[in-house]
DNA sequence: CTTGCACCTCTAGTTACTAGAGAGATTACA
DNA sequence: TGTAATCTCTCTAGTAACTAGAGGTGCAAG
Protein backbone atom coordinates (compact mmCIF):
# COMPACT_ATOMS: atom_id res chain seq x y z
CA UNK A 1 0.00 0.00 0.00
CA UNK A 2 1.45 3.62 -1.42
CA UNK A 3 0.86 6.67 1.12
CA UNK A 4 -0.69 9.77 -0.88
CA UNK A 5 3.33 11.23 -1.55
CA UNK A 6 4.68 7.69 -3.00
CA UNK A 7 1.42 7.44 -5.24
CA UNK A 8 2.34 10.53 -6.68
CA UNK A 9 5.75 9.69 -7.61
CA UNK A 10 4.93 6.85 -9.33
CA UNK A 11 2.23 8.15 -10.82
CA UNK A 12 3.47 11.78 -11.86
CA UNK A 13 0.61 13.39 -10.61
CA UNK A 14 0.96 15.88 -7.81
CA UNK A 15 -0.34 14.95 -4.07
CA UNK A 16 -3.04 18.28 -3.65
CA UNK A 17 -4.02 17.26 -7.69
CA UNK A 18 -4.66 13.59 -6.29
CA UNK A 19 -6.86 14.80 -3.21
CA UNK A 20 -8.65 17.16 -5.45
CA UNK A 21 -9.51 14.03 -8.02
CA UNK A 22 -10.87 12.66 -5.12
CA UNK A 23 -12.79 15.05 -4.24
CA UNK A 24 -14.55 15.70 -7.41
CA UNK A 25 -15.61 11.70 -8.12
CA UNK A 26 -12.27 10.90 -10.56
CA UNK A 27 -10.90 8.36 -8.29
CA UNK A 28 -12.85 6.64 -5.38
CA UNK A 29 -12.42 7.27 -1.79
CA UNK A 30 -9.00 6.44 -0.53
CA UNK A 31 -8.81 3.60 2.13
CA UNK A 32 -7.19 4.90 5.21
CA UNK A 33 -4.58 3.76 7.81
CA UNK A 34 -5.05 3.89 11.67
CA UNK A 35 -3.25 7.88 11.58
CA UNK A 36 -5.98 8.59 8.60
CA UNK A 37 -3.59 9.23 5.87
CA UNK A 38 -4.55 7.69 2.45
CA UNK A 39 -3.19 4.33 1.58
CA UNK A 40 -3.76 3.32 -2.09
CA UNK A 41 -2.97 0.11 -4.17
CA UNK A 42 -2.28 -1.05 -7.50
CA UNK A 43 -5.93 -0.31 -9.16
CA UNK A 44 -5.51 3.16 -7.68
CA UNK A 45 -2.44 3.42 -9.05
CA UNK A 46 -3.10 2.46 -12.49
CA UNK A 47 -6.20 4.48 -12.86
CA UNK A 48 -4.19 7.30 -11.69
CA UNK A 49 -1.60 6.33 -14.63
CA UNK A 50 -4.76 6.43 -17.11
CA UNK A 51 -5.72 9.47 -16.13
CA UNK A 52 -2.64 11.50 -16.39
CA UNK A 53 -1.87 10.47 -19.39
CA UNK A 54 -5.17 11.40 -20.80
CA UNK A 55 -4.96 14.65 -19.63
CA UNK A 56 -1.28 14.54 -21.17
CA UNK A 57 -3.36 14.05 -24.85
CA UNK A 58 -5.81 16.91 -23.80
CA UNK A 59 -8.43 15.28 -22.79
CA UNK A 60 -10.41 17.39 -20.35
CA UNK A 61 -12.06 15.38 -17.14
CA UNK A 62 -15.56 14.98 -18.17
CA UNK A 63 -13.92 12.91 -20.92
CA UNK A 64 -11.82 11.28 -18.81
CA UNK A 65 -14.69 10.34 -16.64
CA UNK A 66 -16.44 8.92 -19.57
CA UNK A 67 -13.46 7.13 -20.58
CA UNK A 68 -13.03 5.27 -17.15
CA UNK A 69 -16.70 4.78 -16.52
CA UNK A 70 -16.72 2.72 -20.59
CA UNK A 71 -13.26 1.03 -19.20
CA UNK A 72 -15.17 -0.57 -15.62
CA UNK A 73 -17.58 -2.39 -18.67
CA UNK A 74 -15.02 -3.65 -21.16
CA UNK A 75 -17.64 -6.11 -23.02
CA UNK A 76 -19.18 -3.13 -24.82
CA UNK A 77 -18.66 -1.64 -28.27
CA UNK A 78 -15.65 0.19 -28.43
CA UNK A 79 -17.51 2.68 -30.65
CA UNK A 80 -17.98 5.60 -27.43
CA UNK A 81 -14.19 5.79 -26.97
CA UNK A 82 -13.57 5.98 -30.33
CA UNK A 83 -15.89 8.97 -30.60
CA UNK A 84 -14.44 10.73 -27.66
CA UNK A 85 -11.13 10.39 -28.78
CA UNK A 86 -12.10 11.15 -32.30
CA UNK A 87 -13.37 14.84 -30.80
CA UNK A 88 -10.46 14.99 -29.21
CA UNK A 89 -8.30 14.58 -32.59
CA UNK A 90 -10.55 17.06 -34.12
CA UNK A 91 -10.29 19.78 -31.40
CA UNK A 92 -6.39 19.29 -31.47
CA UNK A 93 -6.16 20.14 -34.86
CA UNK A 94 -8.43 22.91 -35.07
CA UNK A 95 -5.36 24.11 -32.10
CA UNK A 96 -2.79 23.38 -34.36
CA UNK A 97 -4.18 25.01 -37.28
CA UNK A 98 -4.82 28.16 -34.73
CA UNK A 99 -1.90 28.45 -33.38
CA UNK A 100 0.47 28.02 -36.67
CA UNK A 101 -1.17 31.09 -38.19
CA UNK A 102 -0.29 32.43 -34.98
CA UNK A 103 3.52 31.80 -35.34
CA UNK A 104 3.30 33.32 -38.68
CA UNK A 105 1.86 36.90 -37.15
CA UNK A 106 4.26 36.85 -34.18
CA UNK A 107 7.22 36.22 -36.60
CA UNK A 108 6.13 38.31 -39.21
CA UNK A 109 5.75 41.04 -36.26
CA UNK A 110 8.93 40.46 -34.95
CA UNK A 111 11.17 40.84 -37.90
CA UNK A 112 9.12 43.94 -38.98
CA UNK A 113 10.44 45.37 -35.43
CA UNK A 114 13.90 45.47 -36.17
CA UNK A 115 15.30 47.62 -33.22
CA UNK A 116 13.01 50.84 -33.63
CA UNK A 117 11.37 52.84 -31.24
CA UNK A 118 7.87 52.11 -30.03
CA UNK A 119 6.10 54.40 -32.19
CA UNK A 120 6.90 52.43 -35.53
CA UNK A 121 6.85 49.08 -33.74
CA UNK A 122 5.14 46.72 -35.64
CA UNK A 123 4.51 44.60 -32.45
CA UNK A 124 2.07 47.09 -31.12
CA UNK A 125 0.76 48.09 -34.66
CA UNK A 126 0.00 44.94 -35.69
CA UNK A 127 -2.45 44.35 -32.82
CA UNK A 128 -3.75 47.80 -32.68
CA UNK A 129 -4.44 48.21 -36.52
CA UNK A 130 -8.32 47.00 -37.20
CA UNK A 131 -7.33 47.32 -40.92
CA UNK A 132 -4.84 44.05 -40.58
CA UNK A 133 -7.14 41.97 -39.12
CA UNK A 134 -8.05 38.93 -40.57
CA UNK A 135 -9.53 37.04 -37.73
CA UNK A 136 -13.33 36.11 -37.71
CA UNK A 137 -15.00 38.44 -35.92
CA UNK A 138 -17.88 36.65 -35.45
CA UNK A 139 -16.64 33.33 -33.83
CA UNK A 140 -13.93 35.28 -31.87
CA UNK A 141 -13.08 32.21 -29.60
CA UNK A 142 -13.09 31.93 -26.31
CA UNK A 143 -10.23 30.17 -24.24
CA UNK A 144 -9.54 26.11 -24.57
CA UNK A 145 -7.21 24.34 -22.41
CA UNK A 146 -4.82 21.85 -23.67
CA UNK A 147 -2.02 19.82 -21.97
CA UNK A 148 1.58 21.39 -21.90
CA UNK B 1 -20.35 58.03 -28.80
CA UNK B 2 -20.72 54.39 -28.31
CA UNK B 3 -22.60 51.96 -26.08
CA UNK B 4 -21.18 48.95 -24.76
CA UNK B 5 -23.20 46.71 -27.05
CA UNK B 6 -22.16 49.00 -30.37
CA UNK B 7 -18.52 48.45 -29.10
CA UNK B 8 -18.98 45.16 -28.29
CA UNK B 9 -20.57 44.61 -32.11
CA UNK B 10 -17.37 47.01 -33.39
CA UNK B 11 -14.41 45.30 -31.69
CA UNK B 12 -15.44 41.57 -31.23
CA UNK B 13 -15.51 41.84 -27.53
CA UNK B 14 -18.71 40.38 -25.41
CA UNK B 15 -20.18 42.74 -23.56
CA UNK B 16 -19.78 40.94 -20.36
CA UNK B 17 -15.58 40.65 -21.06
CA UNK B 18 -15.96 44.51 -21.87
CA UNK B 19 -17.19 45.12 -18.15
CA UNK B 20 -14.51 42.61 -17.10
CA UNK B 21 -11.33 44.12 -18.33
CA UNK B 22 -12.47 47.76 -16.81
CA UNK B 23 -13.14 45.62 -13.92
CA UNK B 24 -9.50 44.36 -13.86
CA UNK B 25 -7.66 48.08 -15.06
CA UNK B 26 -6.99 46.76 -19.10
CA UNK B 27 -9.74 49.56 -19.97
CA UNK B 28 -9.85 52.97 -18.24
CA UNK B 29 -13.32 53.58 -15.97
CA UNK B 30 -15.74 54.50 -18.92
CA UNK B 31 -17.80 57.64 -19.26
CA UNK B 32 -21.13 57.39 -18.11
CA UNK B 33 -24.49 58.74 -19.72
CA UNK B 34 -27.14 60.85 -17.75
CA UNK B 35 -28.48 57.23 -16.85
CA UNK B 36 -25.60 55.75 -16.26
CA UNK B 37 -24.54 53.55 -19.08
CA UNK B 38 -21.10 53.52 -20.06
CA UNK B 39 -20.10 55.04 -22.99
CA UNK B 40 -17.19 55.01 -25.52
CA UNK B 41 -14.59 56.70 -27.63
CA UNK B 42 -12.48 55.83 -30.63
CA UNK B 43 -9.53 55.33 -28.04
CA UNK B 44 -11.59 52.79 -26.01
CA UNK B 45 -12.43 51.14 -29.17
CA UNK B 46 -8.72 51.32 -30.10
CA UNK B 47 -7.51 49.84 -27.19
CA UNK B 48 -10.24 47.03 -27.06
CA UNK B 49 -9.13 46.08 -30.54
CA UNK B 50 -5.38 46.00 -29.47
CA UNK B 51 -6.40 43.44 -26.62
CA UNK B 52 -8.45 41.26 -28.45
CA UNK B 53 -5.73 41.06 -31.22
CA UNK B 54 -3.34 40.41 -28.36
CA UNK B 55 -5.78 37.61 -27.01
CA UNK B 56 -6.47 36.08 -30.27
CA UNK B 57 -3.04 35.23 -30.68
CA UNK B 58 -2.42 33.67 -27.41
CA UNK B 59 -1.16 36.64 -25.05
CA UNK B 60 -1.91 36.27 -21.90
CA UNK B 61 -3.70 39.80 -20.03
CA UNK B 62 -0.76 40.25 -18.05
CA UNK B 63 1.26 40.15 -21.06
CA UNK B 64 -1.10 42.50 -23.18
CA UNK B 65 -1.31 44.70 -20.19
CA UNK B 66 2.78 44.60 -20.30
CA UNK B 67 1.69 46.08 -24.10
CA UNK B 68 -0.21 48.56 -23.24
CA UNK B 69 1.76 50.46 -21.06
CA UNK B 70 4.66 50.55 -23.36
CA UNK B 71 1.95 52.20 -25.99
CA UNK B 72 1.28 54.47 -23.34
CA UNK B 73 4.60 55.55 -23.70
CA UNK B 74 5.81 55.48 -27.50
CA UNK B 75 9.21 57.27 -26.80
CA UNK B 76 10.98 54.65 -25.65
CA UNK B 77 12.88 51.50 -27.38
CA UNK B 78 10.72 48.72 -28.79
CA UNK B 79 12.89 45.72 -27.10
CA UNK B 80 10.55 45.48 -24.82
CA UNK B 81 7.67 44.83 -26.81
CA UNK B 82 9.79 42.89 -28.85
CA UNK B 83 10.90 40.39 -25.72
CA UNK B 84 7.10 39.98 -24.58
CA UNK B 85 6.43 38.68 -28.52
CA UNK B 86 9.30 36.63 -28.66
CA UNK B 87 8.83 34.73 -25.84
CA UNK B 88 5.10 34.41 -26.92
CA UNK B 89 6.09 32.75 -30.18
CA UNK B 90 9.02 30.60 -28.23
CA UNK B 91 5.59 29.40 -26.25
CA UNK B 92 3.49 29.17 -29.52
CA UNK B 93 6.66 27.06 -30.74
CA UNK B 94 6.36 24.60 -27.95
CA UNK B 95 2.55 24.79 -28.05
CA UNK B 96 2.89 23.47 -31.42
CA UNK B 97 5.34 20.83 -31.23
CA UNK B 98 3.56 19.54 -28.22
CA UNK B 99 0.29 19.30 -29.99
CA UNK B 100 1.23 17.29 -33.64
CA UNK B 101 2.81 14.66 -31.10
CA UNK B 102 -0.15 14.67 -29.88
CA UNK B 103 -2.00 14.58 -32.94
CA UNK B 104 0.25 11.32 -33.86
CA UNK B 105 -0.88 9.66 -31.06
CA UNK B 106 -4.51 9.74 -31.05
CA UNK B 107 -4.64 9.10 -34.77
CA UNK B 108 -2.34 6.09 -34.07
CA UNK B 109 -4.91 4.95 -31.12
CA UNK B 110 -7.79 5.34 -33.56
CA UNK B 111 -6.44 3.53 -36.54
CA UNK B 112 -6.14 0.26 -33.92
CA UNK B 113 -9.54 1.08 -33.01
CA UNK B 114 -11.10 -0.05 -35.50
CA UNK B 115 -15.17 -1.08 -34.54
CA UNK B 116 -14.07 -3.95 -31.73
CA UNK B 117 -14.80 -3.84 -27.76
CA UNK B 118 -13.67 -2.57 -24.83
CA UNK B 119 -11.10 -5.21 -23.78
CA UNK B 120 -9.35 -5.04 -26.95
CA UNK B 121 -9.47 -1.04 -27.50
CA UNK B 122 -6.60 0.91 -27.97
CA UNK B 123 -7.70 3.84 -26.98
CA UNK B 124 -8.35 2.75 -23.38
CA UNK B 125 -5.29 0.84 -23.45
CA UNK B 126 -2.98 3.13 -24.34
CA UNK B 127 -4.04 5.31 -21.67
CA UNK B 128 -3.57 2.40 -19.13
CA UNK B 129 -0.64 0.82 -19.90
CA UNK B 130 2.64 2.24 -18.49
CA UNK B 131 4.97 0.94 -20.33
CA UNK B 132 3.75 2.81 -24.13
CA UNK B 133 4.30 6.23 -21.45
CA UNK B 134 6.80 8.44 -23.36
CA UNK B 135 5.95 10.96 -21.55
CA UNK B 136 8.33 12.80 -18.98
CA UNK B 137 7.39 12.13 -15.50
CA UNK B 138 9.70 14.67 -14.00
CA UNK B 139 8.36 17.56 -16.37
CA UNK B 140 4.83 16.50 -16.62
CA UNK B 141 2.56 19.71 -17.83
CA UNK B 142 0.54 21.68 -16.12
CA UNK B 143 -1.88 23.48 -18.07
CA UNK B 144 -1.56 26.49 -20.18
CA UNK B 145 -3.86 28.43 -21.92
CA UNK B 146 -4.37 29.28 -25.71
CA UNK B 147 -6.91 31.07 -27.79
CA UNK B 148 -8.81 28.72 -29.54
C1' DC C 1 12.63 11.04 22.24
C1' DT C 2 12.61 14.61 19.54
C1' DT C 3 13.21 16.59 15.13
C1' DG C 4 11.57 17.08 10.81
C1' DC C 5 9.16 15.74 6.92
C1' DA C 6 4.87 13.99 5.20
C1' DC C 7 0.24 14.08 5.81
C1' DC C 8 -4.46 15.97 7.21
C1' DT C 9 -8.54 19.50 6.41
C1' DC C 10 -10.12 23.77 5.05
C1' DT C 11 -10.32 28.09 2.74
C1' DA C 12 -9.21 31.01 -0.78
C1' DG C 13 -6.83 32.30 -5.07
C1' DT C 14 -5.70 31.61 -10.03
C1' DT C 15 -7.17 32.84 -15.43
C1' DA C 16 -10.37 34.67 -18.27
C1' DC C 17 -14.25 34.79 -18.55
C1' DT C 18 -19.77 33.24 -18.57
C1' DA C 19 -24.47 33.04 -16.69
C1' DG C 20 -28.26 34.72 -14.31
C1' DA C 21 -31.22 37.70 -11.25
C1' DG C 22 -33.59 41.78 -10.63
C1' DA C 23 -33.89 46.60 -11.68
C1' DG C 24 -33.37 50.87 -14.43
C1' DA C 25 -32.50 53.27 -19.27
C1' DT C 26 -33.42 53.84 -24.14
C1' DT C 27 -35.40 53.17 -28.43
C1' DA C 28 -39.00 51.99 -31.81
C1' DC C 29 -43.30 51.94 -33.10
C1' DA C 30 -48.37 52.85 -32.80
C1' DT D 1 -47.53 60.24 -25.75
C1' DG D 2 -47.64 55.53 -24.27
C1' DT D 3 -45.80 51.21 -23.98
C1' DA D 4 -43.30 47.21 -25.29
C1' DA D 5 -38.99 45.48 -26.52
C1' DT D 6 -34.40 45.69 -26.06
C1' DC D 7 -30.39 47.47 -23.81
C1' DT D 8 -27.86 48.33 -19.83
C1' DC D 9 -26.84 48.40 -14.86
C1' DT D 10 -24.85 45.90 -10.55
C1' DC D 11 -24.13 41.92 -8.09
C1' DT D 12 -23.30 37.16 -7.12
C1' DA D 13 -21.89 32.82 -8.33
C1' DG D 14 -20.09 29.36 -11.48
C1' DT D 15 -16.62 27.29 -14.88
C1' DA D 16 -11.83 24.17 -15.46
C1' DA D 17 -8.26 22.32 -13.23
C1' DC D 18 -5.84 23.00 -10.25
C1' DT D 19 -2.35 25.78 -6.68
C1' DA D 20 -1.13 27.93 -2.33
C1' DG D 21 -1.29 28.59 2.41
C1' DA D 22 -2.72 28.14 7.35
C1' DG D 23 -2.83 25.47 11.23
C1' DG D 24 -2.60 20.98 13.01
C1' DT D 25 -1.40 15.63 13.29
C1' DG D 26 1.24 11.11 12.04
C1' DC D 27 5.26 8.68 11.52
C1' DA D 28 10.08 7.25 10.83
C1' DA D 29 15.04 8.04 11.67
C1' DG D 30 18.82 9.36 14.48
Amino acid sequence: MLTIGKLSDAAGVKVPTIRYYEEIGLLPEAERSAGNQRLYGQKAQERLTFIRHARELGFPLDAIRDLLSLSDRPNQSCAAADAIASAQLAAVEARIARLVALKAELERMLVQCAGGVIADCRVIEVLGDHTKCHADHAHAGHLIEVAG
